[in-house]
DNA sequence: AAGATCTTCAACCGCTTGTTT
DNA sequence: TAAACAAGCGGTTGAAGATCT
């Protein structure tokens, strides 16, 4: 199929809109609403294309749009939605109200990025917040298994990987249940679901999970419908440390980082653990 | 003071996804 | 079922302002 390029037509204006054309447009969606982008210019007398008075409206003429400078709690909520969904701009911007993704996005390039990174170079000069130095792998090799559990009951089968660690000083128990069609139906979408149920930070682990793991994450990976749940077996637990393997920041996370290297071999699931030297977790067999 | 460089962010581009015919 | 179309998304660009030398 071959479709002509937006705004190639002639005549058609690009570039900065002019306070003229936003009252242009802002006046004929208010009184007509936007309706079809492609036929509003013409119908509006803007020689633009659609395309364009779309992106003007979303992201800068609506009424709804909070101007001014970020808030640090909403930097903080960007940062951690960041963590959990990547670059998914529209998803992020569907929790901070007023914003846009575009917003977003600029915002992440522009100042945040810079600052995750700056905190690690200071860290990096001190001993005490050294963060990981070790990295193992778990293996979801069953597709059918309903649960995925991590929890210091189970031998010690990451020390022999590490075995300068101490395993009595950090357990977790992380399980997550779902029917098994579901999960292996959905091979791409449920690395995604383990990912986003495993990166809680420890201070939420407090809250009841149903608040912490988005529903719409579940929805937006095409998993809605199943149960989900997620247990943490010991209060003092878990003192693992996140590390960012594209940032290099860490803090004090329970979290699970996809594996970089991710493999989706078929039914297999691969994800890496970052520990902090000295401290461990211990792996279940899968 | 002026030119060079950096930063910011609105806008564009090409692609994907969803819907209609 | 496939083509056509509309809307949405994320990456990228480039103009304008800020800062540096």
């Amino acid at each position: 199929m071959v479709r002509a390029p937006c705004c190639e037509k002639m005549g058609l204006k690009k570039g900065p809109w002019t306070a003229e054309e936003d009252q242009i447009l802002i006046s004929y969606i208010q009184k007509h609403g936007h309706g079809n982008w492609r036929a509003l210019p013409k119908q509006a007398g803007l020689l633009r294309c659609g395309k364009s008075c779309r992106l003007r409206w979303i992201n800068y003429l609506r009424p709804d749009i909070k101007r001014g400078n970020f808030t640090i709690e909403e930097e903080e909520t960007i940062i951690k939605l960041h963590e959990m969904l990547g670059n998914r701009w529209s998803a992020i911007a569907a929790k901070l109200p007023g914003r846009t993704d575009n917003e977003i996005k600029n915002v992440w390039h522009t100042h945040l990025k810079k600052r995750l990174i700056k905190p690690n170079q200071m860290n990096s000069s001190s001993s005490d917040t050294k963060r990981v130095s070790n990295k193992s792998k778990i293996k979801r090799s069953d597709s059918n298994s309903s649960t995925i559990t991590v929890q210091s009951s189970e031998p010690a089968s990451l020390n022999s990987n590490f075995p300068e660690m101490d395993t009595t000083s950090a357990s977790c128990t992380t399980t997550t249940t779902t029917t098994s069609s579901e999960f292996s139906s959905a091979t791409n979408t449920g690395e995604r679901k383990i990912m986003n149920m495993m990166n809680i930070k420890n201070e939420e682990l407090e809250d009841s999970l149903e608040n912490i793991i988005d529903e719409s994450l579940w929805t937006e990976a095409g998993i809605d419908d199943e149960t989900t749940n997620m247990t943490i077996s010991n209060n003092e637990l878990p003192s693992l440390q996140y590390y960012d393997p594209v940032f290099n920041n860490s803090e004090e996370n329970l979290s699970f980082q996809p594996s970089t290297n991710f493999e989706d071999d078929g039914m297999d699931f691969w994800y890496d653990i970052f520990i902090r030297t000295g401290e461990s977790i211990e792996l279940p067999e899968f």
